[in-house]
DNA sequence: CCGGCGATTATACATATGTATAGATAATAA
DNA sequence: TTATTATCTATACATATGTATAATCGCCGG
């Protein structure tokens, strides 16, 4: 009677009762990543693949995940969280309009080339895959967006510029840094720079172009 | 596309020697079409799925494609080229500078709806797969940029605006718009036009700013 | 009419996959 | 200690894949 009490009283001794895992899901997921490649996206490993790369027993992967995908949205989240915390500390060290722009691409291409692997997850998997999979994704892209349309605002005030339709600048900046990310990812190591500044630039046109909209330069419709 | 292509891509034109093909490329690439969708990307499809369909030998597959990744190819060619007529015809169809965002972003979105799986191809399979078929994407990406570019400058003069590096004007914004197109395939109806309306704004945005930068209103350094 | 030949199929094989079932192993509770 | 129990492994099965080989089909030139 008190078998069943104390473990409900006791859950995470509940965890450590029996045999102790060999394996844990962090193993998983690095054996996952191992795996992944400018030619070979997570939906394609198959469960097989991912547990000889962890050196356990087909079946075992069960014990941790339900299948595959699963693995792969704890890793979306996981490559989300890193990249936005990465983007937050850069955009608050910087708080002119200009810099803020060069300084939170730049930390951007940084995490890109550093761990391209995780970025892959985010920038090339979004489109393919199930439904749990690519709506991880786009949920990840939505976190981005939001943080980013609250600094804008913040940034705009700032700054005393104009901003018209910061949820659209937001969105429009995530998708076009996101996008370029994704082909700078095999791009050769000479041509990383250029890439970085024209996106640089193309940031900076839409930056430009909401302030000359609220600030009544130009019509825009 | 090339006439020698389409020569071979007729065999009722071709002078018949031994058994007539009761199967053509065309059959493949349509049996392939059929089996994509929002959850099932070319690059997954396998050699023999693809001949079920078509109801062929898997062996036949060979005397029309090596892979089906040269399938894919051919297919990702097919439905580049036929974009960019859609959406030349329409940005030629406007001349002034307001209205031509309007209706390119508009010709793009119909051709999005009216044909799913064709655009699939185009918006979220250029970044899996193997190096011939995202360069193929890729490829088409880049033709629809300098296309852009050109037109981009052409309007310019017509409207007597300044235009900010319309090399990078083209770039931001075709992987913008092709990025919204990727999110936008799976929305429902009755959120497509706003989506539309959204995307028209950000493409303004990229616009006003490329312009307010050339003429001076701000500087961009 | 027929022989040739290219397009297509049938059969087969080695290999891969997801997962069901049952047994082995080791850490903990008694 | 011994019993319990979570974790992991071994084995097995049905199914899928790419492709090699050889046989078959039917049109075309003769």
């Amino acid at each position: 009677m008190n078998e069943i009490a104390s473990d409900e009283l006791r859950p995470a001794a509940r965890a450590h009762q029996g045999r102790r895992a060999v394996i844990s899901k962090e193993d998983l997921m690095a054996a996952a990543m191992e795996l992944v490649g400018p030619n070979r996206s997570i939906s394609t490993l198959s469960l097989r693949e991912v547990a000889r790369e962890a050196g356990i027993a087909p079946n075992s992967f069960y014990r941790h995940f339900r299948d595959v995908d699963e693995l792969a949205v704890t890793l979306i989240e996981q490559a989300g969280a890193s990249l936005r915390q990465v983007i937050g500390e850069a955009r608050h060290r910087a708080t002119t309009g200009r810099s803020v722009v060069r300084s939170s691409v730049e930390a951007f291409m940084e995490q890109l080339w550093s761990e391209q692997k995780y970025m892959q997850l985010l920038l090339r998997e979004g489109t393919v895959g199930s439904d749990a999979f690519k709506s991880a994704v786009e949920r990840q892209l939505v976190y981005f967006e939001d943080e980013l349309g609250v600094d804008l605002v913040r940034l705009a005030k700032a700054n005393n510029t104009g901003i018209y339709r910061p949820d659209l600048v937001a969105r429009s900046i995530t998708r076009l840094v996101f996008a370029m990310g994704a082909s700078a990812l095999d791009l050769p190591k000479e041509k990383r720079r250029n890439a970085m500044e024209d996106l640089i630039v193309m940031v900076r046109m839409i930056v430009v172009g909401t302030q000359s909209i609220a600030e009544g330069r130009v019509k825009v419709d």
